[in-house]
DNA sequence: CGCCGAGTTGAACTGAATCAAGAAACGTGG
DNA sequence: CCACGTTTCTTGATTCAGTTCAACTCGGCG
């Protein structure tokens, strides 16, 4: 519970009230690898905030299914877009690890919005980091070479990723097993 | 001025008085074709609503520059990372025709965030949509090819991209110009 | 022990990049 | 408003990164 306190303190002064009843709402659960948080066509009920464990975000597809995000501790995870529109996801979020997550409804968190001072700046500052995260993908994709991706991954999550099997990373990365395996044997 | 109040009114209920210190803030700018609005190294001070025209976003490269994005009317503007964050920017943002935009300062709207009630909440909306949209344009780069993609956007703004040069709306896509020029040739 | 999914490696194929040259369109000054 | 020069678009030939299909290895687990 502190390690979130400490994440929003880290970006906004947080009144002890408004503490209190944000955390009041705030639920801790523990999940086993490999376990669905979100399934595909369901809709999304929930904020988390991740203690501890690694998370993939993915689409399924015939063959190998599309993975276009990886979640670690300290951060925020959701079918953003979903629970944001309360419409059906499009992908699944699975845990890869045996994960903890603090959650929050999005009813209880509609109510934060309006009841607390720091609800709207809260979501305001979420939206514009997912955005910003998101953008900068989006940029890597255009721009990048599928080894530049890569190595950008590696370099900044190294431990994390040696946890992720290849074929996930490989999709993350935009290309197949074999090419990543290729790629992984050409930089050693 | 009236276009702005309607989009606004599209998403949450305005009182005049929050309107009133709204509006008092934005300020008309009229710009020829080829103007820049932002360029790279210097931080964003806007954000602006597209009242007319359209916009390009890209950053510079050695022989074909990089565009990620264009915007028409009644869209919002800005380099918002760089606004958000009042970092230097790392793309341009150019007129491609003549355009009119309501802009307010970075300054402004922070007090407008202080001030009104619905400061934070229309904040939160833009970064929740922002996010929307590059989002979805993340997953189109992951899975779509070169040819969905130019599909997409055809269908989505036939009547915008015609009046927006080839070499832009290829490297939007993600291809050299002359992989664009055949793909068109291939789907008529 | 044998099976199965994950990773590696090879060979043939393919879509797009690159290099190059010519055609069309555009804008700018006379 | 025309003429010229520059930029944009098209088309062709070659090269290359990554896909696909396929076979083989390795490690974990029932």
């Amino acid at each position: 519970m502190e390690q979130i306190r400490k994440y929003f303190e880290s970006i906004t002064a947080l009144t002890d009230k408004d503490w209190l009843f944000f955390s009041s709402r705030l639920i801790q659960q523990e999940f086993p690898k490999r376990h669905l948080l979100l399934k595909a066509g369901k809709t999304e009920s929930h904020l988390s905030f991740v203690e501890k464990g690694i998370i993939r975000f993915y689409m399924p597809k015939e063959e190998n299914d599309l993975t276009f995000y990886f979640a670690f501790a300290n951060e925020f995870v959701s079918g953003y877009d979903s629970f944001l529109t309360q419409t059906p996801s499009v992908y699944h979020i699975e845990t890869l690890t045996a994960t903890t997550l603090w959650r929050i409804t999005y009813n209880d968190l509609q109510e934060i919005y309006q009841q607390t001072e720091i609800g709207n700046f809260i979501g305001r500052h979420a939206g514009e980091h997912l955005y910003l995260d998101s953008f900068k993908r989006e940029l890597s994709l255009l721009s990048d070479t599928a080894e530049q991706r890569y190595l950008k991954l590696f370099t900044e999550k190294t431990r994390l990723i040696q946890q992720i099997p290849l074929k996930y990373l490989a999709s993350y990365i935009g290309v197949t097993p074999q090419a990543l395996s290729r790629i992984r044997k050409r930089i050693y």
